[in-house]
DNA sequence: GCAAAAGTGTTAACGTTACACCCATGA
DNA sequence: TCATGGGTGTAACGTTAACACTTTTGC
């Protein structure tokens, strides 16, 4: 057994679900394993949890490992631990949702991993083990912390449009929004910088470019604000 | 080492914040260590969980074993990582907060314990390990639920007054509620059975008796009731 | 010039908050 | 009879939801 096997602690682990965003789409990151059990599916990045690592930073360096992504936004889903969720010994689970904006697309295929690649959420292959139970739980996390912290931005890239965030609200949660309904409260919290770019590219009219504000944000937190979409 | 101990899962564990409520003060239920570590210290009630187990389980296991309670309402917080938070070797736990109605006080000493008793939370004596921070954070979801979730009944009789209702609402909460809109809001879910009886015992005039429905609470919520206080 | 998406205010409905007096009872 | 806590309705306010037309630009 490796130097590094022997690091692991075999009974906990950590599984993510990544979320990116694309052409108007949620799409969750998938990589094909490269060892058994289940050698050759599509599944989600994961990884033992090391004797001396804290599970959050335990989830961030299977992330790096596993596709290459560095410094996104992180937080924990939830514990999974039916007994028989691994077949070969009992291993509890972390859960985790990451979100991922396209300058940090595309990703590498990293250790224990034959390939990455992003699928649409409702374009999902099977999954081994409890893996969609994992990210049915990772998505309903989301739906509900999305609307009431400013982390949809770690989805777009840093100057972004409202259409665009627009859009994306209306993924995560899976409904239509008035356009002006969802301007206005936005544009009341004071956390965007309207910026005198238009994105280019376009068909169509181009929409104004925005950028989320977060030292703003951080000052009228303690001020009282209370984010909510 | 015992049979017992065999059947354990050595860096696992479950710590429980069992809350009550009695005389308008929100209580935390606390035991005395038999063993070390931190023998003889009062502490949150906790154990190891074992391996055929599932965490809830195990955390309904552990209270009924320190405390006797059974049947209570019980749901999990987080979990705790902090490489040094035990002492001897590393124990991840998952945190829980228990709510106890004065039914089930009072309540016997378990295993592992040599007593059991309650404190007010503002009255709470110096704790091991981490365990004021699980109670904070215990707290903190505490908070957060009572507010979206009928579980506030939990910590009271079957049959109970409206003031009791809100003066357990203002302790959680550590807030002045208003009691005509408490109530409007409260009546217009139609989750409480008016009882004929009034309270007894009581000085000064008595208040009328209500139970909480919840046949019809779960009637009401596939329709689309969303519970908020 | 037309199709497609961006941008822009007002009103009505609803929910939340603030607020004061009378009633029942025990001492 | 008085002190204590129980019980009750309404009006102002703020928030949310519904809704339609003009502007820009690529084809």
């Amino acid at each position: 057994m490796s130097h590094v096997l022997k690091e692991i602690i075999k009974n906990l682990s950590v599984d993510c679900a990544i979320f990116g965003f694309e052409k108007s789409f949620l799409e969750i990151l998938l990589i094909k394993r490269k060892r058994n059990p289940e050698k050759g599916r599509w599944a989600l990045p994961g990884g033992f949890i090391k004797k001396e690592e804290l599970v959050d930073q335990a989830a961030k360096r299977v992330l790096e490992e596993t596709t290459g992504i560095t410094n996104l936004y992180l937080e924990d889903v939830a514990f999974f631990d039916a007994p028989e969720r691994f077949p070969l010994w009992r291993v509890f689970t972390f859960g985790y949702f990451a979100l991922v904006s396209p300058e940090n697309y595309p990703v590498h295929i990293g250790i224990d991993t034959t390939d990455v690649k992003w699928f649409k959420l409702n374009e999902l292959p099977d999954l081994p083990f409890d893996h969609k139970y994992i990210i049915d739980t990772a998505l309903e996390k989301l739906r509900n912390r999305v609307r009431y912290r400013p982390i949809g931005f770690e989805l777009l890239p840093a100057k972004f449009t409202l259409p665009q965030l627009q859009h994306l609200y209306e993924s995560i949660l899976d409904k239509k929004l008035d356009k002006r309904n969802f301007r206005k409260k936005l544009m009341a919290m004071n956390l965007l910088q309207k910026l005198e770019e238009k994105e280019t590219n376009n068909i169509k009219r181009a929409a104004y470019l925005y950028r989320f504000d977060k030292k703003n944000y951080n000052k009228l937190k303690k001020q009282g604000l209370i984010f909510e979409l």
